[in-house]
DNA sequence: CTAACGTACAACCAAATGGTTGTAGATGAT
DNA sequence: ATCATCTACAACCATTTGGTTGTACGTTAG
């Protein structure tokens, strides 16, 4: 049942919200997840505006999610974000080594599929 | 001491090179080392130029190495890369549970120290 | 030698990113 | 009721990104 097969574009998200200092700095910070917005927003040398931005891409990507309490909105994020993200370095290794590569290959039962699969684009 | 630490920027261009499904597949396919990049940029719907930007991208991230093999350059996935994107998970993850966070707090001597997290517990 | 190939790199362009300010709607406190 | 706070969101701007084409240069094949 393909339970664990992250999109192409769920990967990037992921990435690309890890790919910044002050986002990995927000998720290290909201593990408890008692803090606000704007009490967050403090702790940055940027705006308001635009720490919501940067919490916005964290939970674009569910890295993170937000619960109303009062007026306020408190960020936590996920606990199983990480391991989405190692599952993703997962799914790449395992080409790495061939190992799922070699798998649809032998459910395909093509016996000559040794070298020359490599000029087809992926894209479409 | 603290040997194991990635810089933020070295964290920032792992994650960005990692964030982009053309880049990945570049990943995928270079674990042999055996392609070119003209050879390469066959399998993409994009211009040479276009693939070989990938390439830089990936290589100043330290996922790639290109070796030269007379007029041809051929890349190669280095294979401690998945290594040091897992590390950086890792350092992610322990601040996660609160151990580098403590840390970095005592030797800070941040006044937001006073929780009642006494108890060395990783579990909450 | 010359032609073809593989690469490098510059110039250019559209779109996305990361930041800003400003405005407006809810909620809580006085 | 009024005021301060927290959030949401739009408009705007500079820089970066991801793509293009064009040019130049080294290397291999004829």
């Amino acid at each position: 049942m393909v339970v664990d097969d992250l999109g192409d574009e769920t990967v990037d998200r992921l990435f690309h919200a890890l790919a910044d200092t002050t986002r990995r700095d927000i998720l290290r910070r909201c593990v408890r997840g008692e803090l606000s917005v704007s009490r967050l927003a403090e702790g940055y040398p940027m705006s308001f505006a635009a720490v919501q931005k940067h919490v916005a891409v964290l939970e674009r990507a569910g890295l993170v999610t937000k619960q109303r309490s009062g007026r306020e909105q408190l960020v936590r994020t996920d606990p199983d974000a990480v391991g989405r993200a190692r599952r993703a370095l997962d799914e790449l290794e395992s080409a790495w080594r061939g190992r799922v590569d070699r798998m649809a290959r032998l459910l395909a039962d093509d016996p000559e599929t040794e070298e020359n699969d490599t000029a087809e684009g992926p894209e479409r």
